[in-house]
DNA sequence: CAAAATGTGGTTTTT
DNA sequence: CCACATTTTG
């Protein structure tokens, strides 16, 4: 290589500071950086795999793990400036879930799993956990879908299969203890029906990925020689699966880099295990450690103060964080009366601090809080304001009702022996396949052990007890889908898509529904249409000429709210989490809610290790704010409709207190140690309200309309015909509650005469005539 | 069978 | 308060 070439490393390594810069160069060995909040964390990585990529390291074997798409994505750009864009984008940089799901799928045969398997989300691991439990007949106030959720899922995360878990005593005798002896059995079923229905719930990407490692050394081996790097962030919360695979793929060639802050640590109720980086080092003799300890980010004021509440926790690794910046403000703690004023301080604030420094712009804040429903209170105080906002988290755009509806046809056409999408279309739209006839095909399915599929195909051989109008209904049902599969093979996505929408009756069903949510419902399904041919389009620009739909909707069960790009550059304030907000940073951030049951969580205050696990939260939170960090807690909250009474939060207590300004306390009033703030009356500067009255939501409820006229109407009730002999197709008719319409079908006879009207307002109605009061025009 | 009305219960965080 | 399950109604 030529001197001009060295020039340009050279030139590049000078944009980093030293401790950065030795753990870029150092790559021939294991290594751990420990990197505190906002030292450049993501810089080292990005830098580091670009210096691989400018050595002659073929990008594609590297294997960067990042914790959120998003990660992946930001840092697959930057990258790409620094080094080649080609290059960047065929590094393997993803989730553990999203490149384990992608591994799986090319080695799904080892397996004996379908290379095209369906990943169940939270939703859908759920919904059968409840079928088998009711199946089995289990009190699921005893059995809560939920609780047995967690359990499942944190025996994944720990490695252990359903075998495993029947033979270990001590899981048994806990469950005996905790009187839920039989979570081994659900265990075992649900894990069967997954298989059976060829689907991987999120765990299972992990946990399957162990298995075909451990039972398929060929694989094992052909990866670890793929892999000849691997890089992982945010080590701090990785689970024992995710650790273990990361061992397998690295221990023989050693070329191992992990990133992370144990103050960091957060997702322990995920499986994560903070042990996974205090012991790295043993794994990896030799291995160096670096630390970044240089906070690029926040004013000193910011970065001390959180050191101080950090401090406090007894777990681990030393360390000193420390900015160069200016000191900046304080940090300002708000106490108000209740949650109503505290959402209406944010907004005072903002607008304070937006005319204090005109540079602000909206982007520039965030408000952060423990769980996702303090922000509706916040939001509607926005509103009101006028000022933009963006949430992020909650339910993603795919978890959607509608939008899942939409997608399990894909989804079944993709993999016909997935029993959670085919219960969800079956009768979506209506087609008269209601819950007997599900459950009459579920038991039959169970008696035989097949899937739900394969009892509706041959319902005969089953001997499924329906009579020949169902299964006449089952069996256009079938056929309707078959064809679709077979599109699936021959013509485009976008075609498929539109033909679904259509055949099916989704389309219709959607566009006739005029209520408020049920025009919101139809734009979603449009939003999610323009995805899937977006998707088809950029697929085809990077070269991809018959784009498979199995590949959509594996992105798809791995996409989550961050991830929607969408009005990502504009400017609004962000609402979220601070889990969410790990990694992120802003210039103004709001901690809001700092109060005890909340912030500590009630879940934790019994466990000296989940409470430590808050205070790391917080101090994620603090440390996410670049000049002002404005901490609230409000004495009263409305919680599950009633409005409680509330303690300030005892993470208050553990920051040291010069580093806090009370706004309305003079300087001279708040002495150290003096936890004045707890008695501190709310000062009045233009931002007091009566808390205790609620604003009236101004929205219509879409029922409001609905009963008037139902009411009206019942007065002037027509008497209702009931012989089935005077209606026929294209009869007009009306009725109470819907309005004017025509009978577009009629089937059955005697009392089970049913009609499907076209109701001019209301939409189509399928109708017993036995009950439905219709009068004919 | 489908849709509306009523009842109930439960609260963290998410790939 | 809201999501969900169950019951009632047509």
């Amino acid at each position: 290589m030529g001197n001009k070439y060295w020039g340009r490393v050279k030139a590049f390594l000078e944009q980093l500071n030293t401790s950065q810069r030795e753990a870029v160069e150092y790559i021939n060995g294991a290594s751990l950086v420990i990197a505190g909040a906002g030292s450049g964390k993501t810089r080292v990585l990005t830098y580091k795999i670009a210096y691989l990529l400018r050595q002659g390291v073929p990008p594609q074997s590297i294997l960067a793990l990042t914790f959120t798409n998003k990660a992946a994505r930001e840092m697959k750009e930057r990258i790409g400036k620094l080094a080649e864009p080609e290059a960047a984008r065929r590094l393997w940089m993803g989730t553990f879930h999203s490149i384990f799901a992608r591994i799986l799928r090319y080695e799904a045969t080892a397996l004996n799993y379908p290379s095209d398997f369906t990943i169940y989300d939270a939703a859908d691991s759920k919904s059968l956990i409840k079928s088998i439990i009711k199946e089995m007949k289990l009190d699921d106030k005893v059995y809560r879908p939920g609780m047995i959720q967690a359990r499942i899922s944190n025996a994944k995360n720990a490695l252990i299969t359903y075998k495993a878990y029947e033979q270990s005593r001590e899981l048994i005798e806990g469950d005996m203890r905790s009187n839920v002896p039989l979570i081994r059995d659900i265990y075992k079923r649900y894990q069967t029906r997954c298989f059976q229905a060829g689907a991987m719930d999120f765990d299972d990407l992990l946990l399957q990925t162990n298995i075909l490692f451990r039972d398929h050394p060929e694989v094992l081996n052909k990866y670890r020689s793929f892999f000849q790097f691997v890089l992982v962030d945010e080590y701090q919360d990785t689970n024992f699966a995710q650790h273990l695979i990361v061992l397998r793929l690295s221990e023989q060639h050693g070329r191992i880099c992990v990133v992370g802050d144990d103050a960091q640590s957060i997702y322990s109720f995920r499986g994560a295990n903070i042990d996974n980086i205090l012991q790295f080092k043993n794994h990896f003799p030799g291995c160096r450690i670096f630390k970044l300890e240089r906070n690029y980010r926040s004013t000193k004021n910011i970065v001390e103060a959180a050191n101080s509440l950090i401090h406090k926790n007894e777990n681990q690794i030393e360390k000193n964080v420390y900015s160069e910046k200016e000191a900046g403000s304080k940090l300002s703690l708000i106490s108000l009366y209740s949650d109503y004023e505290e959402a209406y301080t944010i907004t005072a604030k903002i607008a304070e601090l937006r005319t204090a420094n005109r540079l602000h712009k909206y982007s520039d804040f965030a408000i952060l809080y423990r769980t996702n429903a303090q922000s509706r209170i916040i939001e509607e105080a926005l509103r009101k304001h006028n000022m933009p906002y963006r949430i992020y988290g909650g339910l993603s755009f795919y978890q959607r009702k509608e939008i899942k509806d939409i997608i399990s046809y894909f989804r079944l056409v993709v993999n016909l022996h997935d029993e959670e999408a085919l219960k969800r279309v079956i009768n979506y739209p209506a087609r008269g396949i209601g819950n007997t006839t599900l459950s009459k095909l579920s038991d039959a399915a169970n008696e035989y052990n097949v899937s739900l599929w394969t009892v509706l195909c041959t319902p005969l051989s089953y001997s499924l007890p329906v009579n020949s109008g169902t299964a006449a209904k089952l069996q256009s049902f079938k056929e309707m889908i078959l064809s679709f599969q077979e599109d699936n093979q021959t013509k485009s996505l976008d075609e498929l898509t539109d033909r679904i929408m259509r055949e099916t009756g989704i389309m219709s069903a959607l566009a006739q529904d005029s209520s408020v949510e049920g025009q919101s419902k139809f734009e979603n399904a449009q939003e999610l249409i323009k995805g899937i041919l977006e998707y088809c389009e950029m697929k085809r620009e990077e070269g991809v000429e018959h784009v498979l739909l199995s590949d959509f909707l594996s992105e798809v069960a791995l996409l989550t709210d961050q991830d929607n790009v969408k009005d990502q550059n504009t400017d609004k304030i962000t609402l979220m989490t601070v889990h969410a907000a790990k990694g992120l940073e802003f210039k103004n951030v709001f901690v809001v809610g700092l109060e005890e049951d909340l912030f500590p969580s009630m879940m934790s205050k019994d466990s000296q290790r989940a409470l430590e696990e808050e205070r790391r939260l917080f101090y994620v939170a603090i440390t996410r704010a670049e000049e002002n960090c404005i901490i609230t807690y409000a004495k009263s909250r409305f919680r599950n409709g009633k409005s409680m009474i509330c303690i300030p939060s005892r993470f208050l207590k553990d920051i040291d207190h010069k580093y806090i300004e009370i706004p309305g306390e003079s300087e001279a009033e708040s002495k150290p140690d003096d936890f004045s703030f707890e008695r501190q009356r709310f000062s009045s500067e233009g931002t007091s309200f009566i808390s205790s009255r609620r604003e009236p939501v101004s929205v219509q409820t879409p029922t409001s309309n609905h009963q008037k006229l139902t009411k009206l109407n019942t007065e002037t009730a027509a008497t209702a015909v009931s012989d089935s002999g005077d209606y026929k197709v294209g009869t007009r008719v009306s009725h109470d509650r819907f309005g004017e319409g025509e009978i577009t079908a009629l089937e059955g006879e005697g009392s089970n005469a049913k009609a499907t009207v076209s109701f001019k307002n209301s939409g189509v109605k399928h109708l017993l005539l036995k009950y439905a009061k219709l009068t004919i025009l």
